[in-house]
DNA sequence: GTCCTTTCTTGATTTGAATCAATTCCGTCT
DNA sequence: AGACGGAATTGATTCAAATCAAGAAAGGAC
């Protein structure tokens, strides 16, 4: 019994570091809910760069919670391309869309070496039924993505490339820092080909764009890594009102 | 006694025309569920033309569901500009982008006279607990829009004028279809400037894609009415390889 | 009915981003 | 260390859709 204790505070303390951040903490779960929850879920052995987690079609049993690194979502289309539908950092959810279908509608693939805990929904619904309040922080965090969708939406629907870029910069910025991680300097996993089709433009405009900022001392970009200067000018240029673009991780 | 037993059938043939549909059809609740969930619903007086359900900042208390009519949402833009995030035809819900926030992120208008019924969301809560199927439920509807809403980034994501239109049109005759109306014939009860700004176009672009559409022979459009005389066509213009572009109702 | 407003359509022109085309830069492999 | 290959940058050109500019058609008010 005293080895379930260990176990049980070493959760806390990874859950409020990284992974289960929304899911848990907010509602405060008392330290045997937190235990129900933590038995639930399956670590798994970290996934490398490149390396799918689930891929489009896969059926549905689980979702994912990145403790560390970084996850692409991606789905193909008729011509064979490919739309990136989101980007998933440390403490972020993703596979939220494969629950109304009963299989994934796009593939997970890791952008670095990227540990997760998958969480097994049937018994998390389960488990919804005997705590609320965990009931309740599941509702929040898929009426969240709804949220984050809609604001990617509104990204793509009139802003111009400069704005595009500016909003993702400055949303990868807010959950950086939401994170305690700094909103001024972090390094862009992905590549400026995953960056132009998640921001529906082409890899050149991308390039030219962080160029552009550079040159007007917006930024300092160096390949993957950004140091930005000015984060009000980059709100102001982001230019939608709505959360700065993007608030997948201020919950 | 008897008025409840009344009032139940009467309420049990609504759903299954319209609103709550997604709701509660497919998860076969049990006449007392029924009840129980027809209880906490509140019907509204209908909603005129242009006149709003709710808007942006309102605080969050209840999710809707479309019982005959429809509704746009949009949200503001730093610029004064206006975002449409979606149109919400007869059956579909809207409201659950502003769980997370506790206020809703965006306005919703009616575009024709449009009855709703109003549903709290804490005491659909609370039912979720009592009844496990109906909380399942929620989560499907939940995940569907999130599946909607990537549907929607997938199209404003690489799409030319032309697909977008296409998937557009094709989106509105599923949804209608999936209600047991024509696929083939509707109304469209938002206006060019609508349709446009939902699918980050000029007016005039969607006007002359509708010109084009018709000189081809796909389709017949005057004013708001339309005939489609090619599904099969629209479908392969329509492009994207996911689910015709949109599914907000096929559940 | 007529007037007035709003919505829609059509045409001419401009423009921002895509595409095409080289380089250059890095990381990786041997 | 050198060589290869993918990623990123930069420049030149093209093109699709926005914008600008009128009209035409529909819907409302009186």
């Amino acid at each position: 019994m005293s080895d379930k204790v260990v176990e049980l505070s070493k959760i806390k303390v990874a859950c409020k570091d990284c992974s289960l951040f929304q899911l848990c903490l907010p509602m405060g779960l008392e330290s045997d809910d937190l235990e129900k929850l933590d038995v639930i879920i399956k670590r798994r052995r970290p996934v490398k760069r490149g390396e799918d987690l689930f891929r489009v079609g896969d059926g549905f049993r689980s979702i994912y919670a990145v403790r560390s690194g970084s996850i692409k979502t991606f789905s193909p289309t008729q011509d064979g391309q490919e739309q990136v539908t989101g980007f998933h950092l440390t403490g972020e959810l993703l596979g939220l869309d494969a629950i109304s279908n009963n299989y994934h509608p796009c593939t997970a693939t890791a952008l670095e070496t990227t540990s997760v805990c998958e969480i097994p929904f049937e018994r998390l619904e389960e488990l919804g039924h005997q705590i609320p309040s965990l009931q309740r922080q599941l509702f929040r965090v898929m009426s969240r993505e709804i949220f984050t969708e809609e604001n990617h939406t509104l990204l793509l629907g009139k802003r111009n490339a400069e704005e595009r870029l500016a909003a993702f910069l400055l949303s990868v910025s807010n959950r950086f820092k939401s994170r305690g991680f700094s909103p001024n300097e972090y390094n862009l996993s992905m590549s400026r080909n995953d960056i132009g089709n998640y921001l529906g433009l082409a890899v050149e405009t991308v390039s030219r764009m962080f160029t552009r900022f550079q040159e007007s001392g917006l930024l300092t970009v160096e390949r993957k890594h950004v140091v930005i200067h000015d984060l009000d000018r980059l709100h102001d240029m982001a230019g939608s009102s709505r959360s700065s673009g993007n608030t997948r991780s201020s919950g």
